[in-house]
DNA sequence: TTGCGCAAATGCAAAATTGCAGGGATGCAA
DNA sequence: TTGCATCCCTGCAATTTTGCATTTGCGCAA
């Protein structure tokens, strides 16, 4: 198994078992069969291992096909579909998952995570979203010094949507599929800026 | 001079002058003149007292204070309001301003402190929002099941504005008055939210 | 087989962060 | 004055996190 996989699986297991503040560092790297230093290559925090957080590499395969949709005015639907690409496969893989959100719905601070993710990545992901603008025709008119502000809003409007949806889905017992968050998040954001108006 | 004022003082100092990743919190306590762990008692990081961000108790006052004109549909300018009232003072206080504009213009990064703080406060400001809400005929018909994901909504969207209005301002020079950054953070979020119905 | 080169893993030291326990000043009541 | 409670500060140890230099392991070409 690759290391990354068996840090999280270490992480994971001796969450569950003793809880987060407990588990240290020496003892998931131990677990892994790796030493401390090594799980900082993987992992920027004992959180991000727990939760199988990584860095994505913001390609321009992995933009395109996230944000392909966007010809025309789904910008809100492709900014969440952006983002639960990239928080998705953490909770979706099989063999981790039911943990996962054993350990978030007991240890709510964890999904702060998400936030922190979002914060690493924003500038990729506002160059995405500012291009992404030029596209839909509500906003294609705006002049480039407004377009940057109004993307990091749109990121900050669907990382809420999507950190609510995954609150919420976690409360609710998370026996829907986790693929339906992305819709939710996406209905939320709608919901809310409707009645905004 | 207060403890934690020195120690703000000390961390703008030594920053201004070595840039923040040089500067050690020995360094900062010892001249403020107290012991590292001192420090701590004070702040969560370093990055806090060079921006001198601290915790606000969000009493009832605080918040009568601040949310008291959201007595119809003010919500957004409500809640962007109660958000400056919190990192204002960092901004607005003239003994450290300037030095704190520098060094935000040549260290960005540290902007995103701002959303860990946010992030700390989620529970309480999130709480206040849902009080709001019920206030305000656009949402006072939401469900209490619904109410919560809305206020976490509207906290992350109001952030966004803030954030991007504070950034807008150092980039432009930040000479027009911090209190502006107020209404420019709302006017930014109306503006968005606009134009995505 | 030998040697090269790269990526992963490691060791080490400095710095950041946190929990816990204690120490000293200050003010207030008996 | 004495005793007590409280707040601020401190010391210390464990843990987390990062930067830097080095080593190891493995495939691949000569």
């Amino acid at each position: 198994m690759e290391t990354r996989a068996r840090l999280e699986e270490a992480a994971v297991a001796l969450t569950l078992r003793d809880g987060p503040e407990q588990v240290t560092i020496d003892a998931v790297s131990e677990r892994a069969g790796v030493s401390p230093r090594t799980f900082f290559n993987y992992f920027d925090s004992k959180e991000d291992a727990i939760l199988g957080i990584h860095d994505v590499e913001l390609t321009d395969d992995f933009l395109a096909e996230h944000l392909a949709r966007a010809d025309g005015a789904e910008t809100v639907e492709s900014v969440t579909g952006l983002l639960f690409a990239i928080i998705g496969p953490a909770i979706t893989d099989p063999a981790l998952h039911e943990s996962r959100v054993q350990i978030i719905k007991s240890n709510p601070q964890l999904l702060g995570r998400q936030v922190s993710q979002f914060t690493r990545m924003a500038g990729q992901i506002v160059d995405a979203i500012t291009a992404l603008l030029a596209r839909d025709p509500r906003f294609s008119d705006l002049d480039p010094n407004n377009a940057q502000p109004t993307a990091e809003l749109l990121l900050a409007l669907c990382s809420g949507g999507l950190r609510a949806a995954v609150k919420e889905w976690i409360a609710a017992g998370s026996d829907s599929p986790a693929a339906e968050l992305e819709q939710r998040a996406a209905a939320l954001v709608r919901q809310t800026v409707e009645r905004l108006t």
